[in-house]
DNA sequence: CGATTGACTGCATACGATTGCATCGACTTT
DNA sequence: AAAGTCGATGCAATCGTATGCAGTCAATCG
């Protein structure tokens, strides 16, 4: 920059608020020496040094991410969401993700003490509220998380009413469909997200009077490999159910090819009923019934949520409820 | 640190050499004067400011990766096996997707400029030797590429002979299936990778004698709705294929659902290959035959490759070729 | 016509770390 | 015993930018 000041025949500090002034800010410069500063920026091929900057404003133009999943569509859209609502305002995005394991959300933490952002974007399924808010309070980070269980004053939450899209979807299969046995593919209740959708798939059962015998309840990891084993073990029930409700698609995708593989017909033989609707669930035969979460929608308000704290325009906490919705497709 | 320091009764330089000597260099710290910098810290919750370190020290620990499509499985194995190389070296990653748009690419370079990294890892699908050429030169910041066009003796670079590929599994459809009217789904040949496999399709055609009718060349771009697309064209023609290549799985699997929906039989009345063998390869029904790539093996090698050239191990140009293989399953 | 104003620019310091060089005591060497 | 060595620490400059404050000059005001 002294190098450009130089060549301009101005100082550096003249330099510095030609670049730093979103167009016209308080302090003028005449067009004569913006034109001769920006040609011997061009000349120079000056790019300025980001890592200074932000030292000296405290800011970093960068956010991260912390997703669960990377290999799941799910998080993909999410993650692009954000990151195009931050390119639009010049922001890089680290992305981290820790595959479901509390070890590594840990890390995450430690390691945004360390690297200077100017906001992040949780996707917690471990986190203590007291990590959190240790976190938020040292280094008054703005924060924003996909978690309905969070509840924080600094942290603004946005989330679907899963628990209660998967009553609706398993009642829906009773109600609508007639099927009296119904297995769950879950996963661990430590996670809030299985307690919760096991707790919807349980009223819905006790609603109707069903039973809920605990063979029919399996759980997997997410991924399409225990979806297949847990699916293989409802079916060798001696009473196997005739529809099952799968916690997400790729789990459901692999009960799924565990059927078909079995011969079973789907859903004739055996219903099916996913979570996400990710693409995959148009990707498979037959389609796969799920129940919708909306990724762009949960993105662009997280980024929204996060960039109005980041700006200061934050007026008071928020909890955003993103609804679900039930697609039928052939699977069930 | 200042106050480190002075609660720990040292100079803030002190405690800069015990917090940036990886353990023993030649700088030595007794043991009591340790002891108490590292209480002292405890006790006052201290972090370090990676942005001041960066600008003394102009490294950032941190790389950038920049793929061509998030949503593709073949780029998460990438990405992720680089994460996890450069997590364990404490390095944090910035990941840019392009989705094949040369504007976006061009922009990466130009946010890179910018931001303070330590090596980038790219995915070019349409930037030119100039335009990485002058990031270099003019950055100096390690890169390493996945790009078999590109030779740069500054940039190394991991690829797969994704042309021969193609035309060894072409050659096995003819060779060892008995088919003689393939049809290609490809992509524009402005990406070289088009380009080569496309070649290799026409090859393959050639030498076994055969002819490669214009209207058995469909382009799509790199989704599954453009492979499905493409299907449903082969399939109108009044001889349609016996046999189709797709240039990724993605197509592939759109293009099997289109073949499916059209009542055709699965590998009988049209055969399918795709390439990559991602995961999704396992997850339909038929299963893909498709070329693998090995996106593990390619991300490890790039990091490696980027991370010998931080250190500055590195001796000279490298240039890494990963072999394809192809995988039988179901689909032909 | 002197004083005030406003447009524009420069000076100098600070952001929080790293690091070459100097210092200083204790110990070894000759 | 003087000189040299080594371990341990402090001093002060520096990385590249942003910004409060002060200064200059021309235009305007009373």
């Amino acid at each position: 920059m002294r190098d450009v000041a130089k060549l301009a025949g101005v100082s550096q500090s003249t330099v510095s608020r030609i670049l730093s002034q979103p167009a016209s800010t308080s302090i003028p410069i005449s067009d004569e020496t913006y034109k001769r500063v920006y040609s011997a920026i061009e000349e120079l091929g000056y790019q300025l040094n980001l890592a200074a900057r932000s030292l000296r404003t405290q800011r970093t133009n960068m956010i991260a991410v912390m997703i669960a999943d990377i290999s799941n569509a799910f998080y993909h859209s999410i993650t692009r969401t954000i990151q195009d609502i931050a390119a639009q305002r010049n922001y890089d995005v680290l992305i981290a993700n820790t595959d479901h394991v509390y070890e590594y959300e840990k890390r995450f933490i430690q390691a945004m003490m360390r690297r200077p952002v100017d906001g992040v974007i949780l996707v917690p399924y471990h986190l203590t509220f007291d990590e959190i808010d240790s976190f938020v309070e040292r280094t008054g980070v703005a924060v924003a998380a996909l978690a309905r269980h969070l509840d924080h004053p600094l942290v603004d939450t946005v989330s679907a009413d899963d628990g209660t899209a998967t009553y609706e979807a398993v009642n829906w299969l009773i109600a609508q469909k007639g099927h009296r046995r119904i297995g769950f593919i879950g996963v661990s209740t430590a996670f809030m997200v299985g307690e919760r959708r096991h707790q919807g798939y349980m009223r819905a059962l006790a609603e109707a009077g069903l039973d809920a015998p605990p063979e029919y309840l399996e759980r997997g990891d997410f991924t399409a490999e225990s979806g297949a084993r847990a699916m293989a073990a409802l079916m060798a029930l001696p009473e196997p159910p005739t529809a099952v409700f799968a916690c997400n698609d790729i789990m459901a995708v692999g009960a799924l090819n565990t059927a078909l593989d079995l011969g079973l017909r789907v859903p004739q033989d055996v219903a099916l009923v996913g979570f996400d609707n990710i693409p995959l669930a148009e990707q498979v035969r037959p389609r796969l019934t799920s129940v919708a979460q909306y990724p762009v929608d949960m993105g662009r308000e997280l980024a929204n949520l996060l960039f109005a704290r980041i700006d200061g325009t934050t007026t008071q906490h928020q909890r955003l409820d993103i609804p679900c919705r039930l697609i039928e497709r052939e699977s069930a």
